[in-house]
DNA sequence: CTTTGTAGTGTGAATATTCACTCACATAAA
DNA sequence: TTTATGTGAGTGAATATTCACACTACAAAG
């Protein structure tokens, strides 16, 4: 039901994202969604409610997307180092093949107003912190990763790791290698967990 | 000259800052400022040419007050680990006590639209960067922090740790007190770094 | 001391623009 | 006939900004 999604549906929120990538979550209004499908500005109401479904409908892909990658590591059964590598490498070329996804992560202060949205945004939060930091105890219970310091604070740091790497990336102008520069950082990581 | 501020304006600055830490950077209007001040709002244009103007000042205040935190611990000659610390002390007691920096921090996005707002992002980011990696540099040579890590990949990690900390803060509804909890954090990094 | 000019500050009304959203109507397919 | 989809015109609210006008403090000129 709700996550059954027509052709046009799916059409507004690549759109969207297209947008977002291009100049910013501001950018991203019912005039300009219409305009590029070539709509009229009504039309969008055909298939959303209003617009907040449609930031939703974004954050859900977002969701989807990213959570992934951390189910899978957290279903895998390799080595925890491997496992928080793997983290690493598929968000990186997951970013680097759809930028438009990292616009979505720092986009949060706009959800702020719509509880909502904040409120999806804090749950997708919690829950990737949530999953990457049983990945790490597990680590850590198998003598794979350091167990001197808590999991919740690597967890802190891995994430935040990652999230600042992006940052910068996106502020450069995506001037530089995402992949290939994230697994240098991805190395360093490493070098760090390890007992 | 361009630094001398007057006490209106200042009046605004701290206004924009109690609106944007009550209800977000999108709450910061002409409209809601003058309210607040008691004014009208065309009474705002006698102090501040637009509100890029008052946005590039919110952004100096930021900018000033981090600043002077990487500055007072690249002057020092302690420990690097302990300048460190002091870094993540400061900070998180800077923004228990304002916390109007932390929306301004997370509201990048916003400043996106803007050339000249989302120049200053970047340049204060890039400073606090380099700064951080100067301490880490030094530390390396004296042998206070680990060598087999590359400077700037440390500076990433301690900066991502440090953003993703607040950003748990805030999201929390800063239900907990950072600057004891950050503590714990702080030797969490501390206990990484050491050689 | 008084007049006059001026700079600084505040006001209320008006402006143009943008925004999300509505609605009566049209059309085509099933 | 019904359902899904699209349209064009329009609405109201919000936004930043402008402008002619008014008041005040204060200093220079008479």
């Amino acid at each position: 039901m709700s996550t059954e999604i027509t052709e046009r549906q799916q059409e507004i929120i690549n759109v969207s994202l297209a947008l977002i990538t291009e100049s910013g979550i501001q950018s991203l209004t019912i005039k300009n969604l219409a305009k590029r499908i070539g709509f009229a500005e009504s039309a969008i109401y055909r298939h959303y409610e209003n617009k907040i479904q449609i930031l939703l409908a974004i954050l859900d892909f977002f969701k989807r997307n990213t959570e992934q990658l951390f189910s899978n590591q957290l279903n895998s059964n390799e080595n925890a180092l491997v496992r928080i590598e793997k983290l690493f490498v598929t968000h990186f070329r997951k970013f680097a093949n759809t930028p438009s996804l990292v616009a979505v992560i720092f986009s949060e202060e706009i959800f702020r107003n719509e509880k909502e949205l904040s409120t999806k945004v804090a749950e997708i939060m919690n829950l990737n912190i949530a999953s990457l930091t049983t990945i790490i105890k597990d680590g850590q219970q198998k003598g794979e990763i350091r167990n001197d310091i808590e999991a919740s604070h690597l967890a802190t740091m891995i994430l935040g790791s990652l999230r600042m790497f992006v940052k910068q990336w996106s502020m450069s102008n995506y001037s530089f290698n995402l992949e290939k520069k994230g697994n240098e950082l991805s190395n360093s990581i490493k070098t760090l967990l390890v007992p």
